[in-house]
DNA sequence: GATGAATGAGGGTTCATTCAT
DNA sequence: AATGAATGAACCCTCATTCAT
């Protein structure tokens, strides 16, 4: 632990502990002198490293938020297909969330609250993972792969929308009944092909689709 | 005003204050003085009908809850096919939203904490909420128009999520860009049909459908 | 005490505990907490009648301050001739810091530093108590009582120094070896007939010497 | 600059940075962290010549003292008559004050609150300081020249207190309307000569006044 | 000697809740 | 039932001091 710990610098020892009790007990329930325990530090330290109490969750976000981007970016860059990449972004969004469940939570939860509440906090990092699907689902029309009627700005909010609802329930709930896996086909194949059952009506062209 | 306000009595008044305020200051930050400023009472009366400050919010959350699942059943009810019905379930929740701009901030922003981080709390309406469409897509299976592996307990959350993070740029932006019927119709849409142009590979039946 | 203790209220009670605390431990070394003891109040009821601990302070200034003008602006009426009307001050002055020790010290120790470090503090009441002594030496050069080229702006302040730092001896030692009315008579001599022993000069007699 | 600071030693930058800092903020509101900044010192270093803060402060207090009397002394030495001396001290404390205004101001304000509330603080140097008035007026006595009802231990303190409160408004006064060359003339002559005016008994001279 | 990152005790202030009127 | 003054527990943050380097 001390090797690991050290190398990695108080910033992000305090970082994942407030993650950790954040996720716990939420922002507002949450003691600076708690986060500064599981920390491992003293409570004056965490002013060395951030402002107050709120400047740790917004570097929170930020910094979380960047790392989420980057991986996020480099799945959607293996695919070509612009509907593959809807795919892809459902994948590893979801992925992320299994991994740091606690981060998850407090990504979840919290960032509501602050980009609402804390004067200064504008959630610039968030609106940049929204773009990633927003520029997937421009490119998708260009390609002719999305419809044309297709508003990128509402649809983008879309997705993240449903996955992020999906995380809640993933995340509150002790033991969610779908696998990962599952939901990830689900939700790629709601905004890829909808809830229309096609194949109930395969003796006349999708009506739908050729009146629009 | 004097009248009206006399008549709907001293709790509802308290909800309204707190609705006005929550969606103002968030639940944290609201003070219980402020509400009953709001409200015009003593601070002391909120007591006698409220057990603490938590209660005011969820007692909030479980009363305008029920009016908003009346509602949404109401116009759920009007139509038959069930993807109209999904249609029609988007439409009224927009409008409710659109209409009771602060209710719908506080449910947005505090529901999620309170849900996780209010000892005795468990949402109840909420979750009947999303059983209506829970329910609709249920019926859709059944009736044979919706597809037959759609997971309704992921559909529904999927669906709600994609409408919530919506009202959210709706109730953060100050400007929305797009008018409430442009996002009905598109978010009905996005699950209805999906994202995908059929109409590019007109000559060919749809070969997602067939394949699955 | 019920009575007398309720009749004043609680802001004199607080006032009152205060002058006891920072007279015995210094503004800066006082605890809210104790004061609020000493009141007997709780900590939050301070905060019903001062906004801050500096607001303790300030307000006990003014409001001790106005009675002093107003007692020792009786005291200077009673008599007519500019001359024993500093007499009279000087009196009045000493005699009160007598009755109020505590009162004094604060008065003595904590003004200064509060005239300067505390952001909009303006001693007026303090300006106002020393324009008493300004006035009087006015009065006394136009009677031509008192020399015509005596500066008034700066004899009050000498004159108020030198009762200050008198005060300032009275309140830290414990025994002081003289009493009240010799260095009433000491300092009033000073200003009125200077240190100089016309009495000397012996072939020419000064009556205000000889007097004595 | 380099070659001066080093020669003096870290003590006195210390010292100097130390004496700027509480002028500018007070003791209280001064932070040790500050004054080492100041000094172009670790805020560690501070601890390896000064116990504590309060050590500073008193440390500051005993060695500039230390050189005023010198001062003083030397002034006084070269008049001889007791009267010339009260004039000689009231003028080298004014132009003293003058030169070293930060200095002056925190002897001002903090050595009052310093004797008072620093335990282990006895002002023996500020006491030497006053003492030295204290003489000029014994001598004044025996040599007859002033009154001898004159009481040494409280004329002292009426002048001191005299001279520190005109400091106090020279300090904190942004535009002093006097000079000091005047303040000197008219505090050394309410000392000297009181404020009784002399010629107004026109049929019986005064030499002191008609000397003037 | 010099450094400055780390410490952690301490206190001013807030505000949900109570209760005498 | 209604009031609102009073309560006091709780907590964020500061900063004098220490100590490993």
């Amino acid at each position: 632990m001390a090797v690991k710990e050290k190398d990695r610098g108080k910033h992000d020892q305090i970082i994942e502990a407030a993650v950790k009790v954040f996720a716990k007990k939420g922002f507002y329930n949450a003691k600076v002198s708690e986060i500064a325990r599981e920390a491992s530090v003293a409570d004056g330290t965490i002013y060395l490293y951030f402002k107050n109490k709120d400047d740790i969750l917004i570097s929170l976000f930020e910094e979380k938020m960047q790392l989420w981007i980057q991986r996020v970016d480099e799945a959607i860059a293996k695919v070509d297909d612009p509907l593959d990449k809807v795919r892809a972004f459902v994948a590893q969004h979801l992925f992320m969330i299994e991994e740091h469940k606690h981060l998850a939570e407090v990504m979840q939860i919290e960032l509501r609250q602050s980009s609402k509440f804390m004067r200064r906090y504008v959630p610039v990092k968030f609106l940049e993972y929204l773009d990633l699907i927003g520029t997937i689902i421009e490119e998708g029309i260009e390609a002719g792969v999305i419809r044309p009627d297709v508003i990128p700005a509402i649809a983008k909010r879309a997705i993240f929308g449903a996955l992020d609802e999906m995380l809640l329930y993933w995340v509150l709930a002790k033991k969610p009944k779908y696998s990962l896996e599952q939901s990830v086909e689900q939700i790629s194949r709601f905004f890829i092909d909808g809830l229309r059952n096609r194949n109930a009506d395969s003796d006349r062209p999708d009506s739908s689709q050729s009146a629009a």
